[in-house]
DNA sequence: TGCGTTTTGTACCGTTCCGCATATTATTGA
DNA sequence: TCAATAATATGCGGAACGGTACAAAACGCA
């Protein structure tokens, strides 16, 4: 009879990085220089291991980087089903998700680097068919975050009967868009907070008025 | 008494290049590929014309790509006054202004690219202060124009008193980047252009109520 | 015709790029 | 203790990179 191994340590040896983590590195590092503008030498130092193993762990530089926009569009979608509870009003819900956005956007003790899939995929998005439907699929479930949360306001009798979830879900997606823009352009966070707030604000007014 | 050479032909064997045929070969070459995305052997066969040559005449790529960028504002802007005319409704100047965008982000015959700036400068944005601070100055004016826009609206009675002019510049700014994001991700000309129209109607029936 | 001037074309420099071949090390299982 | 396995570490190789030196070419001027 075969002794299975319990899967705790497949064989060999032991890997000496942790995959999530390296990943986690990867994204930073493509997220100040880019993709074109980050070589493989860059991404071995930044994920502390080299070539070799990167090859082995992730493939070449494409795969890599379309890991970590994947893996990003993953973690922003689930930080967007946090932030638009159900039960807030509608400014605040938007307000709340915009501002956790722009946490991403200034880290801490860092420059500002807005959203990873703007400032990165959207140059390769020419070009490279597969990053531009990763890419073109993290606006779509975005965007679809912002029409179910807006759509629940409708039900509930927060809006108007009349309100076009449509177009109000194109805005509050185009607000988010124009957080991510102006923060990689230097911006400051304050002048951006100024703005989400009242963008929030104008949103919810206009879908409780009738005829929009 | 020195002769004046009537600067007709300076002096030495002539261009073989039009400075400014080639800086929008340039420019498009960039648009494609980004800026660390395209090689000094790109832009000389996109320009027409060998390597000594271009360094001679633009300097190094960065300054290239400079100039490039500031001169892609410029025609940008100048396209926005010509479309935002004073006399127009506000929905449909903003709704003419979009569109005048998007013919230029989906350029005939060939793939969607989206904003220039955003495409491409966006990327550099965080580690180029002068490529991040040409990128702002651009944002910035065209925020100024559709505040310009807006605040004659208001003064000619066509918005509420109470419409808070900045808010809504702010959020027509928002529509533009979304244009710009959304065309560049693949996204169809139609769905953008029916976007671009219920926004322009928005902004417009909002800043008409009171209260925002 | 020849000189000064400016641009062009060729060819090259050293560096960095991506990807891999090979050897070494650490661990499991027998 | 030793083969099998899977990861690490070194370092190479051809191509492409940004940038430039240098000579030939095309012009104005005298």
């Amino acid at each position: 009879m075969v002794q299975k191994n319990s899967a705790l340590r497949p064989r060999g040896r032991p890997r000496s990085y942790d995959p999530e983590r390296a990943l986690q590195r990867a994204t930073e590092a493509f997220w100040k220089t880019g993709y074109a503008g980050t070589s493989l030498d860059d991404l071995a130092a930044a994920m502390g291991m080299n070539r070799p193993s990167l090859y082995a762990g992730f493939g070449d530089k494409r795969a890599l980087y379309l890991k970590a926009l994947n893996r990003y569009w993953e973690r922003g979608i689930k930080a967007m089903d946090e932030a638009l509870r159900p039960e807030m009003p509608l400014a605040e819900a938007l307000y709340q998700l915009y501002q956790s956005a722009l946490g991403l956007y200034y880290p801490e003790k860092r420059r500002a680097r807005g959203c990873f899939g703007i400032g990165t995929a959207l140059t390769e998005a020419v070009e490279d068919p597969l990053i531009r439907d990763a890419f073109a699929e993290g606006l779509r479930r975005i965007h679809a975050g912002f029409e179910s949360c807006i759509d629940r306001a409708k039900r509930r009798g927060e809006l108007s009967e009349n309100a076009n979830v449509e177009t109000l879900a194109g805005l509050a997606s185009a607000v988010l868009s124009s957080l991510a823009v102006r923060s990689r352009a230097g911006m400051s966070r304050q002048s951006l907070e100024k703005f989400a707030e009242s963008s929030a604000q104008a949103i919810a007014t206009m879908g409780a008025a009738t005829g929009i």
